[in-house]
Formats: structure tokens, sequence, C-alpha cells
DNA sequence: AGTTAAATTGCAATTCAATCTCAGTTTCAG
DNA sequence: CTGAAACTGAGATTGAATTGCAATTTAACT
């Protein structure tokens, strides 16, 4: 399905569905959970695929433009990706001291943000919201 | 006052208040607004001061330590910046269209945010919400 | 199937914010 | 004053991300 909405999106743009393409979409949807690039390079890899850094790289803004992935988080040392289709909206709590990411949804929390937003003619489209602080494991260790 | 709070904060880490340290800061509380550490730089070396890039970069991580400046937000062209001591707590809006940043708060949202904390049992100390999409100004303009 | 223009690829070179190195300088407790 | 420790700036370095480009692949049209 994501493919086929890959597919879509590049033939509307005029570009060609490669096999480097295919196998960095799959990679992408072959697993759950937050990667950064160089991880997805290498797992395309180990997958028996191939795919320079360079189109890891250019696929993933891509698939991002499309819709199909979003960019969860900019690090200390690179971005930190998602894919999306198949799964609702969702924001995160990181814990500082084991990087633990805890991922939650609030409608209460949504409606409240497009209220904030109609307040201020503001059209919004998107959010990120990141909570940050200690999971319940590091709370505990610490005492 | 901040610059109590910052000599205190070095004095503690058998750091010293040295010349460039205090230009950065009396530099960082001189306007209102968002800044990136090229912005700050070139602004110190126009008000007279002097500080390398290196000692900018340095004495920022320092400043945001020590809570008196909070990273805002990550772009694809670096960290951007605000001092945060006498400022209240907030949030963001980004215009995707012009980059016009709308502050805003709200009780409500802060609270909802501790509960559903509580829930998770994460102990959540900070958090950053961005929420991007178009604001009043290029919303019209796009008709 | 063959031709061809346009798109794509991978590699290496490049960019650029951020960090680090280190020799000379400054600070300040004693 | 003096000296050990902290600092500084200039330039080197890092590393994620982007880009230039020659060779290759794709696919639309014979
Ligand atoms: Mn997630
Ligand atoms: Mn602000
Ligand atoms: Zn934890
Ligand atoms: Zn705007």
């Amino acid at each position: 399905m994501e493919t086929k909405i890959f597919r879509n999106f590049l033939g509307e743009k005029g570009l060609k569905p490669t096999k480097e393409r295919i196998a960095v979409l799959s990679e992408v949807f072959s697993f759950h959970g937050h990667f950064d690039p160089e991880y997805l390079y290498l797992r395309i890899k180990d997958a028996g695929s191939k795919a320079s850094r360079a189109s890891v790289y250019r696929t993933l803004s891509l698939l991002v433009e499309c819709g199909l992935v979003k960019k969860v988080t900019r690090t200390e040392k690179g971005n930190i990706y998602e894919h999306t289709y198949g799964h609702s909206h969702h924001d995160h709590m990181i814990c500082d001291a084991c990087g633990e990411i805890i991922e939650f949804y609030s409608e209460k929390l949504e409606n409240l943000q497009d209220e904030i937003c109609a307040e201020n003619s503001f059209a919004g489209s998107t959010h990120t919201l990141e909570i940050r602080g200690h999971c319940k494991k590091c709370r505990t260790k610490q005492s």
C-alpha cells in the first residue's frame, strides 16, 4: 500500500520508481521504530539491496515530502525519522537519562492545540511536542 | 540580575567571569527575540566588545546549562536560542511560508501535559511544542 | 527490439555549523 | 607578587548533509 502511494507520488512528479528508491521505501516500512539515515543505510545493505548514502538521503526527503515518513527530531548527531503511514499521530516523551522514547496521544491535547491556533489566526498543519524528563525506571533508580 | 546568577553559576563550577563571557551574557540580554550563534557573534562585534566564535559557542552552552538561555529549536542551518530569564515559559508557532514565530502560552495546555506525564509515570521537566503551518498574513496571500 | 532524451545513480568533493587543539594570555587565591 | 589553573582565539577538524558530474538506467515512442 505504501508502495502504491509512493509510486503515485513519483509518477505525479515525473520521477521514476527505481530499485534504489523502492529498496529504501521497503526498508523503512520493514520495521517499526525510530531511525537515522546511517542506520537505514546499513540495514538496506544487510538486507542485500543496494543504495548509496546519497540515495538514502535523497529518497528519505521524497518520503517525507509525500507524507509517508516524518522527521521526528533533530539530535546533536543528526535527524531521526519514523514512518507514519499506518500509524496514527502521536507525540514523544524522551528520557534524559536512558534515552527511552515513550509515544503518547491525547485527543484533548490535539483539540486544545486547534483552539489555540484558531485564537491566533494560524492555520496549523503539523506539530511536534517533545516532553523531556525522566522515565519511571530512571526515576526510581535515582533514589 | 542575570549577571549575578551567571557569576554565581560560574563560581560554583570554578569557572571565571571573563570579559568575553560577560560580553556574551550582556549581548544575549540586550534584546528580546530569537537568535543563532553567528548573529550573536556579529552583534557582539558591533557592540564593540570582542569574543571569538569559539567563545560565543562555549558561553552559550554555559548559559543554557545554568538556565538563563534556552535552545528554542534546531533548523537546517543551526540552533536557535532565546534568553529565558525574565520571560515566562511559552511555546511557538512557526510559519512555513515567511518564518514568522508566534509565541503563545496556555495554562490549560501545560496542565494537560502534566496529567499526561503522570499517566505515564514520567517526570517531565521541560517540553517543546512547535506548531507549524501558515500565519494569518501568508494564509490570505495564498488566495 | 531499438533509439533517445530525461532521470538517476554513486562517488568524491564540498559545505558549514559545531567542536576541538594548543600555544600564548589572563585570572585570582594564597 | 607569584604560579597553577582557567581561558582565549585562530585555525584545524569533524561529521552530517548536500552537490557536481560522468556513467548508467529508465521508459516513452517508434
Ligand atoms: Mn514515534
Ligand atoms: Mn520565544
Ligand atoms: Zn529513562
Ligand atoms: Zn507567514
